[in-house]
DNA sequence: TTTAGCACTCAGGGACAATGAGTGCTAAAC
DNA sequence: GTTTAGCACTCATTGTCCCTGAGTGCTAAA
């Protein structure tokens, strides 16, 4: 059944002024407030039957009405208006973007944490793990006689260093034959195909190079391990204790350590988020995860280019500026994609400084 | 003037008591718990004489006392016994230490987490700024026709990456000649003397080469000015909440936002670290910052190498296990110093998978 | 269908007394 | 001189009672 129009008005009201004030609304104050001119006991009746049907709930008897999670659900799917950014806020967000270092993970790490700061909630950012990586390519690099860095790139161009020092004498031509076979033998290769034979096959080949690929390969395994499980930022927790349904320690910690549990998160998240268009928003009680139950999760999803995913979001109170939130982490959400996907700076415009 | 023998056992007494309970300790109690055979008045009237004295405090009249932050001092230098950690502790610090790839900021920061977990404190880790860093070397990996990848190094073994894309084609004797040119005109360079004048002219010898050079040293300039600034890791900022004296939620949150402001922290620690020995502890007001009048802090410090020193370290409430806390910090940082001083592995144990 | 009026409910807050843990002091005992 | 028992005193905490006021639901008139 379809509510009337001023039925969804009243819900309107009410939803947007409890988000502002986190009290529960009486009928004299959206007498006042909503743009009809009824009087406060037509409110009231109106109140009623919103109660009955499950939009609105009552704290207690002698209290205003307060949305349930039907209620916001109904809000955010027909009721809620589209929110514009301002210029400054676009700026920032842009600016934010392209300051650090284009590392995968410092860029979605610093990307969660703008988003925290820009919503005054505590954020995430995830990497969808990719499947079925694989190695793309070695190079050692020697640094001196007795160190070399080794670099793995893998699919979705993610490079990766480490540093090797060892105890002994290490040779240029060495370690161009090490480099050679390295790529020969493990090149194209995924997680599960770098077993323990192969490596000691190429290990028999290269001669006695104290195990210097089982080192170098097991580097890349954990590189490729790292993507395939997907990465976890969580950032700005304490804002939790912004808000007033968290005035009760109890409450906030439970919430906090499950935010800090990174695993749990991204198993929660990984369903809801992999269908979904652009946006998404889970309230209360539609969260899987237990710990979820009453707090709202807004998630938005960004493409790393190959085919990887991932996916910001925050997490806050079911009493959430959905609209505001939203419209920033899609904004948010674009700047990442764009920036993922486009070269480094145009050809014609070399850098001058000033 | 020095304490009598039975003064200080009673303020031990309180002290850990009070460290446990964290409830103010009365004379009865203490009478039945500190291995005195006097009776609760006597116990009294040391009290008195150790409240006025300055070594400890009462709430209200008609409280127990709680150790004041004198009293805590005290107890820290002369009263408290070293701990030692079990077996199981030890082996849990090594395995998580060895864990994880080796990347500076990510032992340090996986080395800050652990802490955290380990003491139910919130830690931090920090590496100290270096100062006059150079770069040591370039290497350009060519990946495709339109993209390569930079490595730079620097001093301190520090190596850092960053794929490049670019709207045009790029060859592989083209990335030599660019690897060249960096390496003759900008390694063993420090900060300060990468100057545009010095990026133009060595673009300009390089010839038409899409403003490339500038891109390369202006990530190997963020490179050096990362770590020269010194960088900041908090965890478990989430476990203040576990503490009853932040049960006040106004309370908590004024630490956590502290905490979660990483600059402030840096500077407010990097003096008492500079010069201290191995561990130090700071006792409610001996904190320069404001913020941390009331809490606790204690530091250990470890050797990155080639001079480069960093700092972990938890906060929490002045009522602190300061024994277990210092000895878990110390042996974290020693575990550190060893990992950053080590080779690889010995050369003549080849890993085995298992 | 809307509105005015009225009785009813109930959380929140202030006043007040009872409770009890812990103190300081004094005077006796060692 | 030190230790101890005894006792009056203090004061945070807890529970009870009551009042207040915001907000409701219902009824009867407009």
């Amino acid at each position: 059944m379809e509510l009337s129009e001023r039925k969804k008005k009243i819900l309107r009201a009410v939803v947007e002024s409890y988000i502002q004030t986190a009290e529960p609304v009486g009928s004299k104050a959206l007498a006042q407030m909503a743009g009809l001119k009824v009087s406060s006991a037509t409110i009231r009746n109106e109140l009623a039957d919103l109660t009955e049907l499950g939009y609105l709930e009552q704290p207690h008897t002698s209290a205003g009405r307060v949305p349930s999670p039907q209620g916001y659900r109904l809000y955010v799917n027909e009721l809620m208006e589209e929110q514009r950014l301002s210029l400054e806020e676009t700026r920032q967000i842009n600016d934010a973007l392209h300051l650090k270092m284009r590392e995968l993970d410092k860029v979605i790490d610093q990307a969660g944490r703008m988003v925290s700061q820009l919503t005054n909630y505590p954020a995430f950012a995830l990497t969808e793990g990719a499947r079925r990586l694989t190695i793309r390519r070695f190079d050692l690099i020697l640094v001196d006689s007795a160190s070399f860095i080794a670099v793995v790139m893998t699919d979705s161009s993610v490079v990766k260093n480490k540093l090797f020092r060892l105890p002994a004498e290490l040779s240029e031509p060495q370690l161009q034959l090490l480099t050679t076979l390295l790529n020969t033998a493990f090149v194209g290769k995924t997680l599960d195909q770098l077993t323990p034979e192969l490596m000691r096959v190429a290990e028999h080949a290269a001669g006695s190079s104290y195990g210097l690929i089982s080192l170098v390969v097991s580097f890349a395994m954990e590189v490729l391990d790292g993507l395939e499980n997907g990465a976890v930022y969580t950032a700005g927790a304490s804002h939790i204790l912004d808000h007033p349904e968290y005035q009760d320690v109890g409450k906030a910690q439970k919430l906090m350590s499950y935010l800090s549990e990174d695993r749990s998160l991204a198993q929660a998240l990984a369903l809801p988020a992999l269908d979904g268009d652009d946006t998404k928003i889970l309230i209360g009680p539609e969260n899987v995860a237990e710990e979820l139950k009453d707090t709202s999760v807004v998630l938005a999803s960004y493409d790393i280019g190959d085919g990887m995913k991932g996916v910001i979001g925050v997490v806050g109170p079911t009493r959430m500026d959905y609209a505001k939130v939203a419209a920033k982490l899609s904004y948010v959400a674009d700047g990442l994609s764009k920036l993922f996907g486009q070269p480094e700076l145009p050809p014609s415009a070399p850098e001058k400084e000033e």
